[in-house]
DNA sequence: CATAGCAATATTGGATCCAATATACAATAA
DNA sequence: TTATTGTATATTGGATCCAATATTGCTATG
């Protein structure tokens, strides 16, 4: 048939938009380190009733983004500079050896379609759309790995410092140097060059690392949010 | 006060008992793959409602080890060989980079507790506690690194394969391979070698993965479970 | 006999209600 | 006055009830 269909089954549940808010809020940093999280108010904003909330808050839980505990609510999970400085390392490592599993299977749209999330990032003014567009970016140059499981993990630890991310982003000179960066991992991509393609990535995730950690050893600096 | 105390706040509640029973269920393979979990069965079950079971299927899902459809229910999440092995890939990258960072910092009461348990594993003839001990072992040997994060993506990853891994440790010789490459690594780990432990420990899980890989191709092997 | 349509049943998703616990605050005693 | 106890309120955890959807089995019809 040349009908387009949409599969019904797959609707979204009130959990599982109340789930998908929530977690943008956290992630957007528009919910603070700390913050609690009342099923009452949650439930209001959403015009639905407390269960799916806390169908929510308990995936929310499971993943590391809150905090819970036992009669007493749940919690925007906070997260020490060690923490985030452990989860950039999870990511350089797992980065870097998802791109060196890409290169050699980047199909030539494929790299159309990375060249355009590129340019995407780097014309982009709003500090807010950021956190989206590198991960598109990175994410059209991970996908033809074919490692699902990895870029799971990836977007997993993505969530927990993206708030940082985007301070590192604002407060230091880091999106030009993102941009820098992506370019030459982008033009390794497409000269082939997996080994340097994964180094270049390695160097791009610790530096950001570096640089964020300078910042808030820093005395006077906020926290991310 | 001399009272012998307890934290009553961390009672577990009964969407904790579900979700704790459950994983097990499903990485024990006593629920196989493709198994429905019907809320009523499971609240019945445990003496409760349903409200605790669907919070505990809703993190089960989270963590990936159980495929919910609305209005159809949840079932064990399946596995493919190729899902899983990619999952001994992503452990085999992390464990040898955590055992890396962990070696220099190693205690010698931590060598002591790790060497017991490399002993407890050798020891056992029950599969059904290998899993565990298996865990005891790598993660005493993991522990000093630090890398928390990491220890739980480990722990996460390590949860999908388990069947996979017991499978592996009974139909070939599994176990007594395990053994030497344990003694191996710990050995390394004594003489406060972290590159060769990482070398060992990435050898080590290569080979689990090719082992069961040839095993599961041989037309006749049974899956997981 | 095969199949479309429909009714009956089973099962999940969500709302409302009740119980258990924590928190805030007033009352009281040293 | 200050620390402690009791009480009122707020909030969460769980049970029960209702609505929406899927599944199953029967019936009628060609």
């Amino acid at each position: 048939m040349k009908i387009r269909t949409v599969d019904i089954s797959s609707t979204a549940s009130a959990s599982s938009i109340v789930f998908a808010s929530l977690r943008r809020a956290i992630i957007e940093g528009e919910l603070e380190d700390g913050a609690p999280l009342r099923q009452d108010a949650i439930a209001a904003l959403f015009n639905t009733s407390r269960i799916p909330v806390r169908e929510a808050l308990s995936r929310l839980e499971q993943q590391g983004l809150v905090e819970t505990r036992r009669y007493r609510g749940a919690v925007v999970a906070r997260l020490s500079a060690k923490e985030a400085a452990e989860i950039f390392d999870f990511l350089s490592l797992l980065e870097s050896e998802v791109i060196a599993t890409a290169v050699p299977r980047l199909s030539a749209a494929s790299l159309l379609e990375v060249r355009r999330q590129y340019e995407a990032f780097r014309d982009s003014r709003d500090p807010y759309e950021w956190g989206e567009l590198n991960r598109g970016f990175h994410y059209a140059l991970y996908r033809d790995s074919g490692l699902d499981y990895h870029l799971r993990a990836i977007d997993n630890a993505l969530d927990r410092v993206e708030r940082y991310l985007r301070t590192q982003l604002i407060a230091t000179d880091g999106h030009d140097r993102a941009n820098r960066e992506h370019l030459q991992i982008l033009t390794a991509c497409e000269q082939g060059n997996a080994a340097r393609a994964a180094y270049l990535t390695r160097r791009h995730i610790d530096g950001a690392k570096d640089t964020l950690l300078e910042f808030l050893d820093r005395p006077g600096s906020a926290s991310a949010g």
